[in-house]
DNA sequence: CAACGGCATCACTTCAACAGATGGACCTGC
DNA sequence: GCAGGTCCATCTGTTGAAGTGATGCCGTTG
């Protein structure tokens, strides 16, 4: 079809070596390709102007007319700006700065972030971090849509397009008012548990997976109260209207205020979740996601040490 | 080979169009390419730039990332400096007005630059005219080293790579001392100056042209002066040294100050001279050379006429 | 005048861009 | 929940542009 634009880049740049020479041989040997591919270029982006570049001189090499001349001169600055342009984008994939943009799952966000935007304010000051918090839907939705740029959440299900990462396990645990008898406990077996009335964190993707955990204990739990909100299902259980399982960070969780709650382990093999990083599977990452990457790798790995 | 520019105008554009319409079976469309070829050349401007520039949203089009955000503003730039650049030069191919540098054998230089200065400067008050004056080599090699954009002169020689025009004939005259026994005719044949000392002008192509129409005539001239000045020449005669046979403008020769020397029409069947306005063979001629070329034969053709 | 330098041109080759078809993922409406 | 539609990616085959190497022409130089 036709170029949509007269003149190609390879022309130019070809252009540019001649008119450095002043010697089309030479420019050609300069390049690493034929002399004829330089003369026809040439001959095509002269064509394609309407105008001489060059006037040749037998023997002699070649000389700038007036309007070589002036092409010599944009060209530069063309070449500066779509070099300027490519190394900018290309650095701002690498540097550290600006603004990126984080989706993280509703409940995962008040043991995560506060440490998270703490750390990486002070490791990167000229990073700025705007969060979107919801649930894994939502989190994800914001991940495909380019709404955000990466996406901590559980890895709940696995997606296509999407490449995650698993940076940090968390176990289930049994949370009971701390006048429960098994209160005192430091582990516990769900089946101990099997007559109490279990208070269910009801969100969209830890609905099934805290019934499955009772179920895989053979205990039909008796699903008295549920709610959406983290902080009302505890808040439940400090009122002693039955138990809950949830998933906790151990080190995290003992700073996480509210009293009148306990925390057991739970001794049957439950399954735990897996904290995942997502981005887009598309491209590299970009140096930022790699920042906050890394970043919540080491508060997970401090949480997890003693 | 490896591409100088690890990008292309070509996929630039269509980045541009699909950043438009954000949906790159749209593009394609508004491109007149099949969508296959946006698709691959928008992946390949991605791995060139290794940044993602668009967010795939199925079915529903794309969203452009920050990458790509910053790339449409520098594509607007980039095509803006081309275009600037590219319109540049074509019209500076086409106005009248900057610099021309004319090249003008010498002999011709006073009867035909005056008039011609005169008439550019008001007809096209923003052309300046830079004049090379030389023999017919210099006046060529001034064209063909592209010192000179054209050139005026008796179209002697014809050599290939150089575009001539014929714009007016030159017929030879014969000068002679006003008290000459032939000076008060209208019109001799050479055979009468047989007898006479010829002065020649000796100019590198003007020598042969004159002793050819003497011989042309069976004359063998009897050459007791010569100069490479008209002027001279002219003197010479005035001063009953000889005569002279020189190509002299009809019209403009009256007023061409100088006395004692009378000017006669020849005759035998000598050959005329014809002026030429040569340029660079290669390439369209620019606006200037054009103007040029116009206003000299608008000057010829009055002289022509009574 | 012969050797050389330098650009243009020709015939041939190769590779990137393109067309057209297909498939997968997702959205939407019934 | 399923059928149809939208939209992008990918595959295969084709075509044209860019490149190669040889050759020729012109002009310079010693």
């Amino acid at each position: 079809m036709a170029q949509r634009f007269a003149i190609t880049l390879t022309q130019l740049s070809y252009f540019v070596e001649c008119a450095k020479t002043l010697n089309m041989t030479a420019a050609s040997q300069e390049l690493h390709i034929a002399q004829s591919a330089v003369s026809t270029a040439i001959n095509q982006l002269e064509k394609s102007l309407g105008a001489p570049l060059f006037v040749r001189q037998h023997s002699k090499g070649l000389v700038l007319t007036p309007a070589g001349e002036e092409l010599l001169q944009q060209a530069r600055q063309i070449f500066g700006l779509i070099t300027d342009t490519v190394e900018s984008i290309q650095a701002g994939q690498k540097e550290v700065r600006g603004t990126i943009t984080l989706a993280c799952f509703k409940t995962l966000a008040p043991f995560l972030l506060p440490q998270l935007l703490g750390r990486l304010q002070e490791k990167y000051p000229e990073l700025t971090v705007d969060v979107i918090e919801g649930d894994h839907e939502e989190a994800m939705g914001a991940l495909r849509s380019g709404r955000a740029e990466i996406a901590l959440n559980y890895d709940l299900t696995e997606t296509d397009g999407i490449h995650s990462e698993v940076v940090g396990e968390v176990r289930p645990h049994v949370i009971v008012h701390t006048d429960h008898p098994l209160a005192r406990r430091r582990k516990v077996a769900l089946v101990e548990l099997a007559d109490d009335p279990f208070v269910l964190l009801d969100l969209p993707d830890s609905r099934e997976y805290f019934l499955n955990i009772l179920r895989a204990a053979a205990i039909t739990p008796r699903v008295k109260y549920r709610s959406a909100g983290y902080e009302t299902v505890r808040s439940m259980v400090a009122m002693g209207l039955g138990f809950s399982i949830l998933n906790q960070r151990p080190r995290i969780s003992q700073t996480y205020t509210g009293a009148r709650t306990a925390i057991l382990e739970i001794s049957d093999p439950a399954p735990s979740l897996h904290v995942a990083i997502s981005t887009l599977a598309r491209g590299a990452q970009t140096g930022k996601a790699r920042a906050v990457t890394a970043t919540v790798k080491e508060i997970l790995a401090e949480a997890a040490q003693p």
